[in-house]
Parts: structure tokens; C-alpha cells; sequence
DNA sequence: CGTGCACTTGACAGTCATCAACTTTGGTGG
DNA sequence: CCACCAAAGTTGATGACTGTCAAGTGCACG
């Protein structure tokens, strides 16, 4: 069980939907589990899969082919949902991309939770309403935008994005993974990635204070090269 | 006012979880209405936009860059719901491939109802849902698959949602449109897409009787070549 | 101090975009 | 019914971008 009074991301999490008897009844169903970095929560295809919040960490969405190349198709950051309601199998693999704790259910029982509890559905509606949208646009990056294009959007979206921003937005951002990762997000290679982000630093639009540290020097000019 | 009681798709479309009076107070909230085809319905970034089932027709969700390059993100099929509900901005352009029909309903009036009506709501969650998982296998598609495995997937989705499939099946399917839109859908170019077809069809993988009509001879192999 | 892994850089090749010309299709009007 | 026209589709030549393969660098760890 869960001891929702002490959980990090109470206020963000969709349970802050509910009333403090209904939160505590959902709590008794959720357990806290820690998950290394690398390790996978969810594969894809997985029968009887669990759902959960996460409460820290950053995790991946993963879809992969046959042949074993991979896309990232989403990111999951602290208060996040992961998991599939409603749903017998997971569609995609979910890998912890550092050490993370998650507060996992049961998906039935969190099915059958959601649907006496509709303002936790549309808390749920909401969220994923805005995973759509994000990941659409997306979609146009992936199809549409160069290999430059797509690395300074996604500088832009992780300086956005990364929680805890140290040094509150001036400082730069320490990304929370590789840059094998990086390509598997933007659809490259890991050489086309880092080729360009090495040109970005030569340009002085960005610095590159240590294999995972990045600080945007010239905002406008990333953004447009951006699109 | 629509005339809920003469609706093609009323068994199929999130109306269908309302009971006969909650149906009927939002008939009388929808207003049915043509698109021609190539017309607009929402723009991006539009204000105060509307939401909609569409009865017939296809519609496509495209995002563009500001040099005018475009991805389409999603195709819209009778009884599917366009519009975001819940924000006041549109994410995405919509517009009619063919000439449409749709029952179109105030956004906010919709919301309200909406929040009035969990069964509506569980509806909703339930078909974004299954958009997201969709568009997240898109991802994978633009991000990691080469020109041959984009167009052999397009076809076997296409041949698996196109609606009124003549002949059941084995007779091929009619696509609701042309090269650059499947350029659109693969974020790939006119050129490439059309090479990609005329090479499946001197290896005889499929049939192309018409400038639309598809028929796929192989579907084992076509499959192997989509990844 | 050495080892291993992530990252970087370089050379080269292949895929796909671009530009251009040509063909087919479908629609319109004589 | 046929001729013409515009739009859509096809094909070809070329080159840029990005993937592939390979070697080298630097950092973190033991």
C-alpha cells in the first residue's frame, strides 16, 4: 500500500482529482516500486499489464520493429500516467531511462476505479487529450523536419519540459540520457545527432558544458532554426 | 438542429452511450452541415473553435511548418470525433479530402454536456486513447521505416480501415485520395511515394486499376516489406 | 594507471529530395 | 462524339542529406 500523504507528486498527479476518502481507497490499491535505470516496467504486447504514476525518474515509451530499431514515441516525467486503461496489452515497451519509483495498480482494479470515479476519468481524458496533441506534432517532426530542425526542437521542447530545472531556466538543463537515446527520439542516427549538435556549439548557439549539460545560448536563433 | 433519429453513424459515434433523452439534448445542441472537399473546418491555433462527429466523408488533420512543408497526423473516418475538446485552441488544421457531412456542436456547450454526462466522457477517453496508441505507431513509421516499408504500411492500414470496402475484401479498395496526400500521411515525397507504388506493382504485389483503386495480390509479402 | 564505454570525428555510400520533362486522366465545350 | 485543356501522376537525371562503417578521443570507473 501506498502512503499517499507522503507522495511527491500528490498535487499533480491525476489523484488529485479525488476526495480524500477516494484517494485513500485508491491508494490501498497501489503499491510504490522502485525501477533501476534501464530496466522495463512494461513490454509491448504484455498481457495483464499494470498502470501507474510516476513519482521520479524519467522514463521512455518505446516501439520498436522486428528487426530491432527503435523510436521513442513519448517521455514520462514525475506526476505522468503510465500504462494503458482499458486495454488488455500494453502497445509499446516502457523502460526506465533512470532510476525511478513508480506507484503501480492493478489495471483492472484501476479500471473499474476510474469508472465509478468520473472525475478521475476526466482527468484522465485531459491528460491524454494533451499526450495526443504532443505527440501529433511530433508526427511533423518526425516526417517533415531535418536532421537540424529536429535537434533544436528538441532542445527547445526538453528546456521546456525537464522538471527541476536547475539555475531556473538561465543556467541551462541537464538532460537525463544519452545521445543514442536523443537520436531514438528525433529518428536519427547517433552520428547525425551529434554532428549536430557539435556544429550548434562551433556556432555559439549552444554550450556544451559536459556530455549531458546544455545550455541554450541563443534562444532565437535556435528557434528558428528550429521551423 | 440535427435529426438524431435519421444518423448514419448514430450506433457507432460517441452519441451511441447516451440514453434516448441525453441523445436528444444534444441534438438539439448539434447542427449538421456540408464540407465540400478541400474545404477547411478548423485551422490551427483557431480561437473558440467547434467540435464534431463526422456522418460521411474523410477528413485529414494535418500540421504545418511556417514554410508551408505539411504532415497529415490523422485521417478521420464516419463516426469519429474532430476537434479538442477542453482547450480553446485548435492543435491541428482540419479539413475535408472528400466532400463531407459532419454534426457540428459548441465547444463549450460541449464540454459542459460533457461533464454532465460521464457515460459521454468514458466514450471519449476511450477513442483518444486509441488515437494516441495509433498515432504513437505512426511515429515509429515516420521516424525508422525506409520508403518500401512506409508505402506497404500504408496500404495494409488503409485496406484495414477504409470504410465500405467493395467487394469484402478481396476486390481492393477505392482511396479517398491522391499521391500527395499519401506523401503527406508517410512524410515522404510525391516522387518517392510514386516510384515506391510502380515498383510493387511490376513485382506484382498489387493491382493498381485506377489512379485510386488498390488491390493487393500478396498480402504475405507486402506485409514482410511494411517491417 | 589502465580499461571500457560513451561520445566524436571522418570517409564513403545509399536513399530520398529536387528539378524537369513527359504521360495519362478526367472534364469541358465545340 | 471528339478535341482540347488542366490537373494529377509518372519517369528520369542529379545531388544533398543522412546513414553506415570505421577509427579515434575523452571521461568515469575500478
Amino acid at each position: 500500500m501506498s502512503d499517499c500523504a507522503s507522495c511527491a507528486v500528490r498535487c499533480r498527479a491525476i489523484c488529485a482529482s479525488l476526495a480524500v476518502d477516494e484517494a485513500a481507497e485508491l491508494g490501498r490499491m497501489g503499491r510504490r516500486q522502485r525501477v533501476k535505470a534501464g530496466h522495463t516496467l512494461l513490454w509491448e504486447g504484455d498481457e495483464a499489464p499494470t498502470v501507474a504514476n510516476v513519482l521520479s525518474g524519467v522514463l521512455k515509451l518505446v516501439v520498436a520493429t522486428a528487426d530491432g530499431r527503435e523510436q521513442i514515441v513519448g517521455l514520462v516525467f514525475p506526476s505522468d500516467f503510465i500504462g494503458r486503461p482499458f486495454a488488455k496489452q500494453s502497445p509499446y515497451r516502457v523502460t526506465a531511462m533512470t532510476d525511478a519509483e513508480v506507484c503501480i495498480f492493478n489495471r483492472q482494479q484501476f479500471d473499474d476505479f476510474a469508472g465509478r470515479h468520473p472525475h478521475l476519468q476526466q482527468k484522465l481524458l485531459h491528460r491524454t487529450l494533451d499526450e495526443l496533441d504532443r505527440a501529433r506534432h511530433w508526427m511533423m517532426l518526425l516526417g517533415r523536419k531535418s536532421a537540424s530542425e529536429k535537434v533544436a526542437s528538441f532542445l527547445l521542447d526538453m528546456e521546456e519540459r525537464l522538471p527541476g530545472d536547475p539555475g531556473g531556466g538561465s543556467g541551462g538543463f541537464e538532460l537525463p540520457f544519452g545521445r543514442q537515446q536523443i537520436a531514438d527520439i528525433l529518428g536519427l542516427t547517433i552520428e547525425t545527432t551529434c554532428r549536430q549538435l557539435t556544429r550548434m556549439r562551433s556556432d555559439g548557439l549552444v554550450d556544451l558544458p559536459s556530455r549531458r549539460a546544455v545550455r541554450i545560448n541563443d534562444r532565437a536563433r535556435v528557434a528558428a532554426m528550429a521551423g
